[in-house]
RNA sequence: GGCAGGGUAGCUCAGUUGGUUAGAGCGAAGGCUUCAUAAGCCUUAGGUCGCCGGUUCAAGUCCGGCUCCUGCUACCA
């Protein structure tokens, strides 16, 4: 029976580019599609570019340009990545799209007419100077529990309480350093408690979900009565404004998800078909796919958004964990924060198409990327093993072809073929890894048959030709056999079989019937060995040019070791007191307290760049332990720290929370 | 803090409803082979299954406690 499926990877946010994280998830995506096209059942693969929030409307503001200049460019880089690891979207879209704000208009109408909007106040901090409200991760302050400085406002990383960021003790913004002020602002919720019975018989019954997220969901959301779901932002904000609420817009997770049917109208415009064929055909297998982080906003936000408004909801949710970098978080500081350009500079996309393949399971645990093994599995299962095969054989029968019957293989090609199904079955559940080791049995016992067989020796004795020409057909076969069983994983070793053999691999049943009587192509290599050195240099940040202007003024200094760091005593100091010194030029003096009543006096270079008066109070950074000089005005017993050339000056301070005499390390 | 998940060979992971000597791949050691991109084949070594206790004729598997790791925690996405 064909199915009818439509399948989404989670939309990239257009707030950075595409990185090897990224790619777990879409390559895994893509197998899945691919292996249902295979199948012969009807696939739509979904995507888009997630382009609204604040995120977005703060960086583009940072780097001068708009946000739609911004979410095009990015737009571009994504797609172009996505081609480049074979990705095969039927349509990727945009949620800044007139399809998608229409979807959502849809869907909110929905809401609407069904009672599920209330209206509320909300206590929310307002940046004064910026003019808008600020979400929590744009609020910093002390932790109202542990009392650690410089938390965000949501939760603390020392002591890992949650709260909201209104409890912050002492909030500053994070974009202009004021502090933010208690405002209401009048906000929109979707009621979600309405649908409570719904959600939970769909997460626990309908077979929709993993079990760990299923137990997740009713352990801690569905317990107890599911909270109204704040979907609106106060303006200023990048995104959709609510039909009939001026200065108020959907709150980025409101119109993301949409973007997946938006994406099938658009697709359908194009094919002539129509979005609800997809969307409201209970026939249709929607499937997702996406990361365990936005779990909740898929299995809780988005099936009560699609419920109301009369749509299909998902048929599956599969949630897949992180990757990790040799067992460590991804980290741009370590080096392992690679982004899918950079990979594809020193490494062949196909390698990690079947890396990622052969770890990914079912379960929604990490995944790790580890070097060695990497380059291991590839050298050794693709290139030593499979692609092997037809290395080892393809050349005795350059000149003779397949021969016209299929010999007796002692029933190895039965054999595997007797596997399709189990294979199948793998794929299906996303268990790549079980399928991947199914597959590598075949090319095992492949091996091990020619090893018997020993062509090289067949070759050699004249009156064996036809034996050898029988061996041969029989290794092509069951190369053939698994290159049909990897081309979701590997679709670009399935053309280059297609090439050597003259026959386009587009079904799954190919694997079932063997290949006779037919010539082959001359011979290439189908697949290069991965070397260790390239995946070593793609973890090795890159240098960074010293185009700096700055840099080129004052270029660096002369390299030292921790120890002679360590002789220089900086230390926070509080300005107790500033004065001018009326006959310097270039100076003021300055009392920096260092805690207790421990002073220091010391003249700095900084009149005409700061007003005496306004500097007492603040904090600085001192080199407490700098021989005291004499001065024409009297004694400098340290010395400020400040950056600037040609000049200008600019005094350093700490964050907030530093107390003086605190030392710098 | 709460919730969810995990801890099995050097590494990455399988272990079905509790049932013989706990498996695979990679890596390691030894041998064979030479057609193939120093690829292939055979053999060997390696694990008190995180810790403690309980149920049972029998526990990696079930129950209780402890411990370590990871993620999430609705107004960042």
């Amino acid at each position: 029976m064909t199915r009818q499926i439509l399948v989404t990877s989670a939309l990239p946010y257009a707030n950075g580019h595409i990185h090897l994280g990224h790619l777990v998830e879409y390559i895994q995506t893509d197998i899945f599609v691919r292996f249902q096209r295979m199948r012969g059942h009807k696939v739509g693969f979904m995507c888009a570019d997630d382009t609204h929030g604040t995120a977005i409307m703060i960086r583009a503001e940072k780097e001068g340009t708009t946000p739609e200049k911004m979410i095009a460019e990015m737009s571009e880089s994504h797609q172009r990545d996505f081609a480049a690891f074979g990705i095969s979207f039927d349509h990727y879209g945009s949620t800044n799209s007139d399809a998608n704000r229409a979807v959502g208009e849809g869907i909110w109408q929905k809401l609407l007419d069904q009672d599920l909007v209330a209206e509320k106040a909300v206590p929310r901090l307002f940046d004064n100077q910026k003019q808008m409200f600020l979400a929590d991760r744009f609020v910093k302050g002390t932790c109202p529990k542990c009392q650690t400085p410089d938390q965000y406002g949501d939760a603390c990383e020392k002591c890992g309480t949650a709260y909201s960021a209104t409890e912050l003790i002492d909030p500053k913004s994070v974009f202009t350093d004021t502090t933010p002020e208690l405002k209401e602002s009048q906000q929109f919720f979707v009621k979600l408690e309405p649908m409570q019975e719904m959600l939970t018989e769909w997460t626990q019954n309908s077979g929709a979900l993993q079990t760990e997220v299923a137990n997740y969901l009713l352990g801690y959301f569905l317990g107890k009565p599911l909270q109204d779901w704040d979907v609106s932002r106060p303006a200023p904000y990048f995104g959709f404004e609510i039909p009939n609420q001026p200065g108020n817009y959907w709150y980025v997770w409101f119109d993301a998800p949409c973007g997946y049917i938006a994406s099938t109208v658009e697709w359908c415009a194009k094919t002539g078909d129509n979005a609800d064929n997809w969307w409201r055909n209970e026939n249709t297998e929607i499937v997702h796919f996406l990361g365990k982080d936005i779990t909740y906003f898929h299995t809780l936000f988005w099936p009560a958004m699609l419920h109301a408004a009369g749509y299909n909801k998902p048929k599956r949710v599969h949630i897949h964990g992180f990757l990790q970098i040799n067992g460590e978080k991804m980290s741009k500081s370590r080096g392992t924060f690679i982004n899918a350009s950079r990979y594809l500079e020193l490494l062949d996309p196909d390698w990690l198409r079947y890396y990622y393949a052969s770890k990914l399971s079912n379960k929604i645990d990490d995944l790790d990327f580890h070097s060695e093994e990497f380059v291991g599995k590839v050298n050794s299962d693709l290139v030593g093993r499979v692609v092997n095969l037809a290395s080892r054989s393809a050349k005795f029968v350059a000149t003779t072809g397949l021969s016209k019957q299929y010999p007796d293989d002692g029933g190895l090609f039965a054999k595997a073929a007797d596997m399709s199904d189990t294979i199948a079955a793998a794929y299906e559940s996303c268990d790549y890894r079980e399928a991947m080791r199914l597959i590598m049995t075949c090319a095992d016992a492949a091996n091990e048959y020619v090893d018997q067989k020993t062509p090289w020796t067949l070759r050699k004795d004249p009156d064996k030709a036809q034996e050898l020409q029988d061996v041969c057909t029989v290794v092509l076969n069951l190369f053939h056999q698994i290159a049909v069983y990897l081309t979701p994983v590997l679709p670009t070793l399935a053309k280059k079989t297609a090439a050597l053999l003259g026959d386009d691999i587009t079904s799954w049943s190919q694997a079932s019937t063997p290949l006779v009587g037919r010539d082959i192509a001359k011979f290439q290599h189908m697949m290069t060995r991965v070397e260790a050195a390239k995946v070593d240099e793609m973890f090795t940040p890159e240098e960074v040019a010293p185009s700096s202007p700055t840099l080129e003024k004052e270029p660096l200094a002369a390299e030292i070791t921790i120890d002679e760091f360590q002789k220089i005593d900086l230390r926070v100091a509080e300005i107790l007191a500033a004065n001018e010194v009326p006959e310097a030029r270039k100076l003021l003096q300055l009392t920096l307290g260092l805690g207790g009543d421990v002073t220091r006096n010391v003249f700095a270079g900084i009149k005409g760049a700061y007003e005496p008066d306004k500097l007492v109070g603040r904090l600085v950074v001192m080199v407490a332990n700098l021989k005291p000089r004499k001065m024409k005005f009297g004694m400098s017993e340290g010395m400020v720290a400040a950056a600037g050339t040609d000049g200008e000056v600019y005094l350093l301070s700490p964050d907030s929370g530093a107390v003086p005499g605190q030392r710098l390390h």
